[in-house]
DNA sequence: ATTCATAATAAGAACTATTCCTAATATAGA
DNA sequence: TCTATATTAGGAATAGTTCTTATTATGAAT
């Protein structure tokens, strides 16, 4: 018989899930907090910790690290890069074509084995830009 | 008359440079504090840390971010990327080709003005891979 | 060499993002 | 409905970095 782990379909987990899902642009721990005390008002911080990191060992969501001191929390498990504004802050994907592990491996980059390879690109959004335009000629 | 910017050559500032140039591979500001303070014995954390704000700002050293929680300082100024083991912390150069910025801005990258890109690599290094395997066999 | 304005320092408090701890609560199988 | 225990709320603890302030030391002018 096998040891089934007890995982607890809870409120909040799902309230998590959700906002993860329905805040869309790489929302940090902080921001879901947000959203989900307006659902749950008697969440804590360290449930929404606790949850991500669940969600994130069961594969239902992926943690974007490497962008500044925050983690952001994607929706979009699929593998892509990510380009954060250095204005706003905000994080979105970027389609460029992913570095291939197996091509580093072979080069023998460094003698490492290489596990993972993520790209972290710092510019200026759409939005952030025009802004700073308007300022300029003004 | 140009107002010049005062900046004193202070015995802290001067090993803070030395001991990043002499520990070579990407020392941390812990790191880094230690070595300082076996020359200058009194040195406080704080000034290792504004120095090495400073000297990045001058471009006499360079600040690898997004490896981790911490940051490393490398004496090499020029462009390339980084290799973290995953087992021991260190970081290592990487000599592969880097993302070309002016090409990623004419391919309009979510339409941001890309303004740096950085390849984190998170590999296991020789020796820890080495250390795994001896103990894998025993 | 001495003086002196002030840049830089030592020491530690404060801050930020995250993780850990514990008593109370709520889930789901019986 | 009962019950074992996974999960929670709340807050303390941690890690890395930045900020604050009284004191010290640099270097330009005397």
């Amino acid at each position: 018989m096998l040891e089934v782990e007890l995982r607890r379909n809870t409120r909040q987990k799902r309230v998590i899930l959700q906002s993860v899902e329905q805040l869309g642009c790489h929302p940090t721990a902080i921001q879901i907090f947000s959203a989900v005390r307006k659902v749950l008002p008697r969440t804590s911080l360290s449930t929404v910790y606790r949850n991500l990191g669940i969600l994130v060992d069961q594969g239902k969501i992926k943690a974007v690290k490497g962008t500044g001191t925050e983690i952001h929390y994607d929706h979009n498990t699929g593998e892509h890069n990510h380009i954060k504004c250095k204005v706003c802050g905000r994080v979105c994907d970027v389609n460029i074509e992913p570095v291939d592990i197996d091509t580093l491996n072979s080069e023998a980059v460094s003698n490492f084995v290489v596990l993972e390879v993520c790209m972290n690109i710092l510019g200026i959004c759409p939005e952030c830009a025009e802004q700073l335009e308007r300022e300029k000629t003004q």
